[in-house]
DNA sequence: TAGGGGAACTTGTACAAACAAGCCAGAGCA
DNA sequence: TGCTCTGGCTTGTTTGTACAAGTTCCCCTA
């Protein structure tokens, strides 16, 4: 069952789409809506503030809501898992797993994962038969296993993972910078060494703040670009200085 | 005049960040912070959705909510505005203009600033006395006066233009990527050509949803990251594939 | 004609109440 | 001991009401 808030949210959406509600335009009020879904103005209220996280209209006390675009951005946990992103979007898409292997865990990533023992996996995935995207990650010992036994060219972790033990990969947190290629790396992605790369480091968690692991991504530049849309009040990006720690 | 969630929302923090309610932690349930605060349960449902927005909590049905982490982001409009993220950050900072000509708009300009002419304008920024960006900035038609009253070292653009013409940047939609760097960007960074530079492309818009600003930063690698959280169900951040077009 | 003053409209905040849906622990059973 | 299952707790959704605060635009006046 899907809420009501949201199904007239999706609604406005299609009309912000198919240009019922022209970018510039502006959209019925509050009332106006309320009364065409026969729905309560808090009902509507949460429809409109769906949309506005979305960045589709703006708002502001007093005046009319704007429509400011009409791009559709579904981004469910697309940031968490490359496969949902890419299946998402139509790509043709794959990825192996290079090296696996056990070992005690840096101080670092102790602290990070609270967790002794760490396994590293070394992923390469591809997007449309071309290697885009290196990936560098730290799983927590409880999660070993359930890994290993995935076979190696997984396409999907995150969706395999939730099959297979039942893991949500709720919350993250992410660091994105660029960096130059190494040889190692220059070599899996087919570029020169030291060419611009874009870097993604996150850490997951599941919905008890448990975390799951602690990952480096590096995509080939021009293969792939993050995506966002923010306004004044409300601003989920943040921009950091350099210094290369994660946590405080 | 502060609203009684944002208020609550406040006290909640503090009590978050000074350790009253640690990480992995519970938070008290809706009612018992209703209970405290005096206030209805809707009320308190907006000052923890805040934090919720802010990563430092995450909720599901029927579960307790709990403490995810305890960094304190502003985020105001940081992501439009250097100076004033640098500012808030306790950074010394600085700017300059090298480049400032009007020229006619492109075909993509136009379509994008919705102006036929546009101010053209290359500044380079530094943070704590070292060149970290550059900023290739495309301005409006009419904007273009405000800009050039400005003086050419100026430091935040955003608060000059603000108490100049009382302009206010409200939307902003950001492509971020990598790119290496060219001649030019080499010798105002003070970097080999070729090194990787994180990419920041915006479009700025107003209230009314008025395109004014198109922008291409180019940071130094390693002085600045970009930060986010995201939870499943809420994710403000998306991933695009490598074709450079901003627009749909 | 330019400007001030409102009135009407619109979004923001706050409260109250009720039910739905999901989680969890403890009681009870095999 | 180990399992299920139920009842209480907690968050999610919806409706309704009232007032506050900001915007817009028209009308009236100087």
């Amino acid at each position: 069952m899907v809420a009501r808030y949201e199904r007239i949210a999706a609604e406005l959406r299609d009309d912000i789409v198919t240009g019922v509600h022209p970018v510039g335009s502006q959209l019925p009020s509050e009332a106006d809506l309320a009364a065409r879904y026969s729905a309560a103005r808090g009902t509507v209220r949460q429809a409109v503030a769906l949309l506005a996280a979305e960045g589709l209209v703006g708002s502001r006390q007093g005046a009319r809501r704007i429509v400011l675009g009409n791009a559709r951005s579904q981004s469910f946990a697309e940031l968490h898992s490359f496969a949902q992103w890419a299946r998402a979007n139509g790509y043709r898409f794959g990825g192996q797993v290079i090296t696996q292997r056990r070992r005690t865990a840096t101080a670092v990533e102790a602290a990070r994962l609270a967790s002794d023992e760490v396994l590293e996996v070394l992923r390469l995935r591809s997007l449309e038969g071309e290697p885009v995207l290196v990936e560098r990650t730290v799983y927590a010992d409880w999660m070993a296993r359930a890994v290993e036994e995935l076979p190696p060219d997984c396409e999907s972790v995150t969706r395999a993972l939730y099959d297979s033990v039942g893991l949500v990969f709720a919350y993250g947190e992410h660091l994105i910078d660029a960096v130059a290629a190494g040889a190692h790396d220059a070599r899996l992605l087919g570029v020169r060494r030291g060419s611009p790369l874009l870097r993604q480091r996150r850490i997951t968690t599941t919905y008890e703040g448990r975390p799951v692991e602690w990952s480096d991504d590096r995509y080939r530049a021009g293969s792939v670009a993050f995506s966002i849309r923010n306004s004044i009040g409300a601003n989920p990006l943040e921009r950091r200085a350099g210094d290369l720690h994660f946590g405080p």
